[in-house]
DNA sequence: CGCGAAATTGAAAACGATTTTCAGAAAAAT
DNA sequence: ATTTTTCTGAAAATCGTTTTCAATTTCGCG
């Protein structure tokens, strides 16, 4: 299903309602598919909406994570950040500590042995993280 | 080595002094070995020594994860939590997102195929986290 | 020992990201 | 159109963390 559909169907049967701001939000959100903080989305929404506030973009993304069009995610930066989810598969993260670039990746392999260990612990799983943080190619090859 | 000795080495070799709240906090914290926060641990030293300020736990744990003696961590609760390191080998963590448990696994095959994932996108890493969450046994029979 | 330079302490203030408040504006229901 | 409800944006509050600063403590040196 469309994103903006699911999200109006969202906010429909909460009894929320639709405003331009968040469908502004929403389109920029999805236009520019990477892993925004919210001060980057505020910023970015700034320049062509300069009528939005920080407040709205937040409680916004917030909403969107919470129907499932964004995921949250932390990279032990200080601040959360949210990356549109076009009903893909799970994803875990590299993450490069000099230049801040992101890489996603999947490891069906890995994701199976995080069962195999939660299950030996009697553990139920609901969410997992896992980031791989260093250095990417070229930041590694600068730095000699 | 011992970890007061490695602590004192340490201090010593910084130009750092070594004063009472130190020993004391490094004391409490390796006594009672599990993930603190900052606030649990000045909590828990409050009662037997109400003059040492939370500033000063503060920067003690910060001291011991330079020096290696512990880790720091974040289960995604909002507080940095710092555990002591025993020279084991690394660990990941199970959290039950219910009643906070936090169990401890090592998984040799997860840690290779993140080596693998890394060098496929020519990556060095540094370091990584690895978190489960989910419930506990007990949580999970609770919960029906 | 005692002195003095240098580091440490604790209370309080500053900080930065996030969240809440509140009065006016906008959207949906009637 | 009127009423009700939600939303918005600016500003304030919050929360964990970090810094400031004057008073205290440590420690090398005479
Ligand atoms: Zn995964
Ligand atoms: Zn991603
Ligand atoms: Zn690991
Ligand atoms: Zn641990």
């Amino acid at each position: 299903m469309d994103q903006v559909q699911l999200f109006n169907d969202y906010l429909r049967c909460k009894g929320l309602k639709t405003t331009s701001q968040r469908l502004i939000i929403l389109e920029t959100f999805l236009d520019s598919d990477c892993h925004f903080s919210t001060e980057e989305l505020y910023l970015k929404l700034r320049t062509e909406y300069p009528k939005i506030g920080y407040a709205t973009v937040h409680r916004t993304l917030k909403l969107f994570a919470e129907c499932g069009i964004a995921a949250e995610r932390n990279f032990g930066d200080g601040q959360a950040r949210y990356e549109p989810i076009h009903g893909e598969e799970h994803h875990d993260h590299l993450v490069c500590t000099e230049c801040g670039l992101i890489l996603e990746f999947e490891e069906p392999q890995i994701e199976k042995l995080q069962e195999s260990v939660a299950a030996a612990h009697n553990f139920t799983i609901d969410n997992h993280r896992l980031e791989l943080y260093g250095l990417c190619a070229s930041c590694a090859a600068t730095a000699n």
